[in-house]
RNA sequence: GCGGGCGUGAUGGAAUGGUAGACAUAUCGGACUUAAAAUCCGAAGGGGGUGACCCCGUGUGGGUUCGAGUCCCACCGCCCGUACCA
């Protein structure tokens, strides 16, 4: 008899693998691979429950693989270039680079507790120099086949600390550290081109079929292509006349007015000679770049004068307005309003008190247009009647399409494809990120490093006391020879985004020590990405710009044309989330000379403040069914013992005196103290526990919100499967009756948690473990068939709890490792059982069930239906009006 | 604002359009124990009835269907993304 002690069993088995090198991908032309990898992490100090529940889920895969033969490759490295190690740098002094190899190395202790499978010989990080230097050989590949480019792009400015912020760092539309109001400024950047691959990156979507249809939809509607009509407005001052491109050009009719972009070339040029104009634009101009905060700022117009006229009637002039929502990236940068069919049009023809002309849509009941514009339904027959087009009648598309044929036709526009996919701007003012590897020169502009010169390497002595890119002013790394001509030459300071960094990381590990980006032979055999699993929030940018970059590689022979789509399969997992114990302070505001401020209407002014505490502070009780939070520290000064559940129920009711707010499931933040680190749990439980939990509660593709009493649950229950195996081990209780039901149960089992694992449905695997466990449990079977039941159960359970999994088959004399014993197999004879119970309903209720012959005809089974009580009862003498029978499921009596 | 997703007992959740609530947590009852822990057995969506049973029930309101948690439409709430957070 021994106890399931987990830290000896994980300890001992970790070892084991280690031994054995079971992990070590090594290419194998003889075998089928599997290339099984998750997003990896951003070095932020600690590993928590988010990263345990991603790698736990990629694991699970890697050993079902490597179970079922396969050559597995499951490496892990580490995205670690970014911000939080400036940010860090800035607040204590060290260095960025210090800093994040600190993190990495604490990570990783963190991480090999939990058992993962990972072949740790093919780790990096994106901030070597040997990897970001392979990066700048490829960036140099992408400018010689005119992947790459530059031009004017905006950027968040701060006016005060006169530096580029992220948009993470605007808040309110205000620097996070001036608080001055964010403006939007031109600066000359350089982009990718992956608008080239916009076509091919939509159309390929449809080949993705093992990726989440919502991401394929959200790509889908990122790319967003359309069909539109682009034509001009002439002017009535005979000035450059005034591009526009509609989406909708059937509404034409219904013009009120043409807008452009404050950052359009005809506003920059009249408020040349407009002050009043030039300060609009200014304050247009205010506020983050985001679409978000663009699209739900208040929207402010301002009347340029102009007029022009309507391509249709030259009689008709439409005014133009300078408009802060329309956006210059998109489009030609104007557009035409109308305010009748679009609700962002009519608001602002509201405001500004311009025409609103009414519906031409055919409705029942046409009414005249008032605070609410007509934008038909999706499912509804809208159509147009005496359209202007020449249509009599047509819908939707429909109209469009006419409307575009009848400009073309008529000379004054043109059917334009539009795709609101833009290029891809790399540049970024700040420090720690990869030098992009170009240098200015005077006589010869902007020249390629010469690749014997990479890595271009980043300085090490400098400073963040001062906001701002210490590579702009650091006294010599700037200087430099031009490749091109020999003479002085300055280098390009600004550096890549670390999306860069991030989308070709996959390729890389297929030949991580290569001196080339990647080595043709590996990526064939390795590429591409069988099973790739993160989460959701990079379901748009991350894994576009990686399929971009894919293919870009393949041009510059970095990768096989096979490896262009570079993920077979996606799943997108959820988060770990923690409730929040948070109190609202209120402090009194002094003024200087310590008397409390009053407000305007003479009341006392407070600052609200949150406080947030530690689930270890909090203690809980019921009240009115409800769950309440007590602090223990108020407890044990009024000398009440907090783990007596009496005292604290009476607690609540006599005192309760910090209202603790509870806020369930928020994500995991340091500042909120709710983040429960994963050490902790293996320490007490180990790491079969912490990994069996993730996995348990929760859809892996929805959040999943971290629980004490989850955890110590499942301890337990891991707890149990060992004693059982442990009682199993010395049994000699003879073969029973109650053994082929039991193996039956076990081929079922089989059945089911392959499916299970298969299908990323982990929780519905481990109920089924669940309940194979009870069954074996209470089997009235003898010790052959239990041991032989359990040894499958351990298999099963291997790659959720794999050290646990290797001790059972170990006591039960399984040879050699589980991790590579072959995954067991369901016979199928054994999964259907001879005899089915069918529910009989009535009228679509559930009414009675009877038990037949799993392959007894349907006339027969609906013979016997009839023939029940509750059916003889409903039909009362008479006949049904239907009877539907669904073989081996149900049978509904419609009377 | 726009794009995408989610919403089921006290709680996490299960359910190829076919018996809603599997499995688990918390709770309650019982066994074992001097006692507790651990372990084992059992109850349990809400309401009504002595009972066989009956009514209601998957965010709200409609619809399709013999049959809807599941499909369609509208609304409400929450989450993700929104191009310089990673």
């Amino acid at each position: 008899m021994s106890r399931y002690s987990a830290a000896d069993i994980e300890a001992r088995w970790q070892e084991a693998w280690s031994k054995a090198g079971i992990f070590k991908a090594e290419r194998d032309e003889s075998k089928p691979k599997y290339y099984v990898l998750e997003m990896f992490p951003y070095p932020s100090g600690r590993i928590h429950m988010g990263h345990v529940r991603n790698y736990t889920m990629g694991d699970v895969i890697a050993r079902y693989k490597l179970s079922n033969g396969f050559n597995v490759l499951h490496p892990m490295g580490w995205d670690a270039f970014g911000m939080p190690a400036e940010n860090a740098a800035m607040a204590s002094g060290g260095h960025p680079g210090a800093w994040t190899y600190q993190n990495i190395a604490v990570m990783k202790d963190q991480m090999r507790p939990l058992g993962l499978s990972i072949d740790w010989s093919r780790e990096f990080a994106t901030c070597d120099p040997e990897y970001y230097g392979q990066q700048q050989s490829m960036f140099i590949d992408f400018m010689e086949k005119g992947l790459v480019y530059r031009k004017n792009a905006i950027v968040n400015w701060d006016p005060v600390d006169m530096t580029v912020l992220a948009n993470e760092q605007v808040i309110d539309g205000k620097g996070w550290r001036s608080g001055a109001e964010v403006e939007r400024r031109e600066l000359t950047q350089w982009f990718f081109k992956i608008s080239d691959f916009s076509e091919e990156l939509l159309d390929a979507l449809g080949g993705l079929e093992n990726w989440p249809a919502k991401v394929r939809l959200m790509q889908e509607n990122w790319i967003g292509k359309s069909r539109g009509l682009q034509f001009a407005f002439e002017r009535t001052d005979g000035g450059e006349a005034i591009e526009v491109y509609t989406t909708r050009p059937d509404t034409l009719m219904g013009a009120s007015f043409v807008g452009i972009s404050p950052d359009h070339p005809l506003a920059k040029e009249l408020e040349k000679d407009n002050a009043e104009m030039a300060a609009f634009n200014i304050e247009a101009r205010k506020g983050g770049t985001t679409e978000e905060a663009i699209e739900t700022a208040p929207k402010l117009g301002y009347d340029t004068g102009l007029k022009v006229r309507h391509p249709l009637n030259p009689d008709w002039e439409l005014p133009v307005w300078i408009a802060n929502f329309i956006l210059m990236d998109y489009g030609t940068g104007a557009i035409f309003a109308c305010p009748a069919h679009d609700q962002r049009d009519l608001d602002f023809c509201r405001k500004y008190d311009l025409p609103v002309i009414d519906t031409f849509f055919a409705l029942d009941d046409p009414k005249p247009v008032e605070n609410e514009a007509f934008v038909p339904p999706k499912t509804d027959n809208v159509k147009w009647v005496d359209h202007f087009a020449g249509l009599d009648e047509a819908t939707g598309q429909e109209a469009v399409d006419a409307t575009i044929d009848f400009a073309e036709k008529g000379g004054w526009g043109e059917g334009k494809t539009q795709f609101r996919l833009r290029d891809w701007g790399l540049s970024r003012q700040r420090y720690w990120g990869c030098p992009i590897p170009v240098v200015h020169c005077a006589d010869c502009g902007v020249v390629p490093e010469k690749k014997e010169n990479l890595p271009v390497q980043l300085p090490e002595d400098v400073s963040f006391d001062v906001p701002g890119n210490p590579l702009d002013r650091h006294p010599t790394w700037r200087e430099c020879e031009c490749p091109s001509c020999g003479g002085a030459a300055q280098r390009e300071t600004d550096t890549m985004d670390t999306f860069v960094d991030s989308s070709w990381y996959f390729a890389r590990f297929t030949a991580p020590r290569a001196e080339t980006p990647t080595n043709m032979d590996d990526a064939k055999y390795w590429m591409n990405v069988d099973q790739y699993i993160g989460g959701i929030e990079h379901a748009i940018l991350h894994l576009l710009y990686s399929r971009f970059f894919a293919r870009a590689m393949h041009i510059c022979g970095h990768l096989p044309e096979s490896a262009k789509e570079p993920f077979d399969a996606l799943f997108t997992q959820g988060m770990v989330t923690h409730a929040i114990y948070q109190s609202t302070e209120m402090t009194p505001v002094f003024d200087d000379d310590g008397v409390q401020k009053t407000d305007a209407e003479g009341a006392l002014m407070h600052l609200s403040q949150k406080r947030y505490y530690y689930p270890e502070d909090i203690v809980f009780a019921q009240q009115d069914g409800k769950p309440v939070a007590i602090l223990r520290a108020e407890m044990e000064a009024d000398n009440v013992d907090p783990e007596n559940e009496q005292h604290r129920q009476d607690y609540v009711h006599v005192i309760g005196r910090t209202e603790i707010e509870i806020v369930p499931s928020a994500k995991m933040s340091k500042s909120k103290n709710n983040v429960v680190d994963p050490l902790n749990i293996i320490s007490n439980y180990g790491a079969d526990t912490a990994r069996w939990f993730v996995l348990s509660d929760s859809p892996p593709e929805r959040d999943v919100e971290w629980t004490a009493s989850g955890a110590e649950a499942a301890h337990k229950h891991l707890s149990r499967v060992y004693r059982i195996a442990d009682e199993a081990v010395n049994s000699e209780a003879p073969a029973r009756a109650g053994d082929e039901a039991l193996i039956r149960e076990m081929h079922k089992a089989i059945h089911d948690v392959t499916m299970g694992v298969e299908s990323f449905g982990f929780n519905a695997a481990i109920a089924k473990l669940y309940g194979f466990t009870n069954t074996i449990q209470k089997a009235d079977a003898g010790a052959e068939a239990k041991r032989q039941a359990l040894k499958v159960l351990a298999q099963l359970m291997s790659p959720m709890t794999p050290h646990l999994s290797e001790a059972i088959w170990s006591m039960l004399g399984g040879g050699g490792l589980i991790a590579t014993a072959p995954w067991p197999k369901a016979d199928d004879s054994m999964l259907v059982d001879d005899t089915v119970t069918l529910p009989i309903q009535i009228n679509g209720k559930r009414r009675a069930e009877i038990s037949v012959p799993k392959d007894m005809p349907k006339d027969e089974v609906e013979k016997i239906a009839l023939a029940t009580d509750a059916v003889q009862k409903a039909l009362d003498g008479g006949s049904p009006k239907k009877v539907i029978v669904v073989p081996g499921r149900i049978v509904n009596v419609v009377v």
